[in-house]
DNA sequence: GGGCTGACTGACG
DNA sequence: ACGTCAGCCAGCC
């Protein structure tokens, strides 16, 4: 048995962690997801503050932007996200990643 | 309790 | 299409 996540932070790592390889979901969505209409920008502060060890079990970047745009200040930076998420076939309109296609929705 | 901060967003010019 | 501005949220000091 694990306690239920408390903090914003733990429910948001309680989420990403369950976001299917090769589907990505907005900060927004993730928002919602945790029951926080408007909270995109918290989520983004939960995830900038992702502890190391959590790392591998939470797919950070499967998290982006509303209309697949991928943050300046991602993780390691965008470009290892982009190359993260092209590793798991997930398509991109220029900069952008395809939401018609890997979107998530819940 | 008050103010600051940031991997956000939507509206404007 | 692009930079700026102003709301929005919760944790930390």
């Amino acid at each position: 048995m694990r306690t239920p996540p408390t903090g914003l932070f733990d429910r948001v790592y309680d989420i990403v962690r369950g976001i299917p390889r090769g589907r990505v979901m907005t900060y927004g969505q993730v928002a919602r997801a945790v029951g926080v209409t408007r909270g995109a920008r918290a989520v983004g502060w939960a995830l900038s503050a992702l502890p190391r060890s959590l790392e591998r079990r939470v797919p950070w970047h499967r998290v982006v932007g509303v209309g697949g745009r991928i943050s300046p200040r991602a993780g390691t930076g965008p470009l290892v996200q982009r190359r993260r998420l092209r590793a798991e076939g997930v398509r991109f309109q220029g900069e952008k990643v395809d939401l018609a296609r890997h979107g998530l929705f819940a």
